[in-house]
DNA sequence: ATTAAAATAGGGATATGTACCTATTTTAAT
DNA sequence: ATTAAAATAGGTACATATCCCTATTTTAAT
C-alpha cells in the first residue's frame, strides 16, 4: 500500500511562499521531494513535457497567469494519467471545486491547511485514492443540492460568456463591449442574463467577485 | 548589529499553510522562532497582551477576519513600540503599502517572495531598518506623484465609506444599504461618489475589485 | 438526421448607478 | 476659536444594467 521510494513532486504557483512553503513542509524525511517548481501553468506543463515520468505528484495553484490550474491539471490529467494531480485554491468556492473534480483532480486543499493535512491528502492520492478538504464537503452537497433542484445551473460557463465576463472585470460597459467583440449589445445583455443564470449572483458585482474568486481575469 | 540571541516571532494569518510555511523556513538555525501563532488579528492582541515582552516580532497577513493586519499593526505599534511589525501581503497594491506605511509597518513583503527575501525582511527590521519588497517601490513611487498631481487623492477611506462599501460589495443596492444603515440613499450615492473618487475607479465594478484587493470584506 | 445548446439580435419597461450641482450639521484638528 | 473634513441630504439629468419577452443562425452532440 505504502510505497518506500520516494514521490517525485513539480509544484506550480505563482506564490513563490506557497512554494518554499510547501518545500519547507515536506523536506524531513515525508517520503515527498520537491523536485521541480513553476511559476505558471505553462511553465508546469513544459516541465512536465520534458521529461513526463520524472513526476508523480502535481501540486498546482488555482490562480496563475497564463494557464489556471484547472486546465493545467486537464491537460496533465490527458496526457498523463499516472500524474496525480492535487490542486490548491485560497477560497472555498462551490464552482471551482466542481470544476476540479470535472477536470479530474485527485485532490483539493485550501491554502489555510497545514503540514499534517497536506501530508494526508499527498498519502491518500498517491496511493490512489482522492482527497478533498473536508470544509468542502458542505459546499459540494449543496452544489449537488441546487443542482437536483433546479435542471442543471451548471456553473460552468461557456467560451463567450468567460469572455465577456473578462471584459466586465476589465470595467468595460455592455457597450463597449459589444463594440470591442464585434457583436450587438443586445447580445452582450444575454450573455450577461446567462451569467447572472448560471452563477446565481444578482447583479455586476456579485459576477466580479465570482470572476475574481474563480480567477476569470 | 547582528544580535546573537534568537528573536522570537509570532505570527499572525488565517492561512495555515502560510504560518507553517514561515515556520518551516525559520526552522534551521536561522536566528528566528515562530513561538506563537494566531489565525486573526483579534487573537494576536491577545496573545501579545498576555506577554508583551515575549515577542521580537510580529508578521502578520493584511486578510485577517474580526482584525485586518493594519489595524493590529496600528493598534500592536501604538502600545508596544519595540515589537517589529512585518506586512505579509498577497496582492501589490498602493493604498495598501501606503496605510501599512502610515500604520507605521516596519516591512512589507508579498507572498510570493522566498525564504531569501524573508530573511532578509527580517534581518533589516530586527536592527532598526525597515524593508519594503522591491516591487513596491514603483507603486509607492507613482503614488506619492499621484498625490503630488492631484492634491489628495488619498485613497484611504473613513469608516463611513469603508461601511458602505462592505455592503455594496456584499450586493445591497443603493436603496437596501440607505435603510440598513438608517440614511437617505443620497447620503449613500454620495459615499459612492467620494469612493470613485477616492479610489480612481470608474464604476462600483472597480470598487468591488479594489475592495476585494484589499480585503475590505 | 434530429435535437439541444450556444451565439446572435431585437423591443420595451423598469431599476440602479453616475455626474453635476448646492447645502447643513457634526466631528476632529490647529 | 477657527478651519477643514466628514456625514448628512436634496434636485435633476443621463447612463447603464436588468427583466420581460421573442426569434434566427450556428455549432455540437446522439
Amino acid at each position: 500500500m505504502t510505497s518506500t521510494e520516494k514521490n517525485n513532486i513539480i509544484i506550480a504557483d505563482d506564490h513563490q511562499m506557497i512554494i518554499d512553503g510547501i518545500k519547507s513542509m515536506l523536506a524531513s524525511g515525508t517520503g515527498y521531494e520537491v523536485v521541480e517548481e513553476a511559476a505558471n501553468g505553462q511553465e508546469a506543463i513544459d516541465k512536465i513535457d520534458a521529461n513526463p515520468g520524472r513526476y508523480h505528484v502535481l501540486i498546482t495553484d488555482i490562480s496563475m497567469a497564463l494557464l489556471s490550474g484547472i486546465d493545467l491539471c486537464r491537460i496533465v490529467k490527458d496526457k498523463y494519467p499516472h500524474l496525480k494531480v492535487l490542486i490548491l485554491s485560497m477560497y472555498n468556492s462551490a464552482p471551482m471545486v466542481k470544476e476540479a473534480v470535472s477536470a479530474e483532480a485527485d485532490g483539493f486543499i485550501l491554502k489555510n491547511s497545514g503540514r499534517d493535512e497536506l501530508l494526508q491528502a499527498l498519502h491518500r492520492i498517491t496511493n490512489g485514492g482522492t482527497w478533498y478538504a473536508e470544509e468542502l464537503l458542505p459546499v459540494i452537497y449543496n452544489q449537488i443540492q441546487q443542482e437536483n433542484k433546479q435542471r442543471q445551473l451548471t456553473a460552468i460557463l461557456t467560451d463567450r460568456e468567460r469572455e465577456v465576463l473578462q471584459l466586465i472585470v476589465a470595467e468595460y460597459t455592455s457597450e463597449e463591449i459589444a463594440r470591442k467583440l464585434s457583436i450587438s449589445k443586445k447580445t452582450v445583455d444575454n450573455h450577461r442574463a446567462h451569467l447572472l443564470e448560471k452563477t446565481g449572483c444578482k447583479s455586476t458585482i456579485g459576477l466580479v467577485k465570482y470572476a475574481l474568486e474563480n480567477e476569470i481575469t
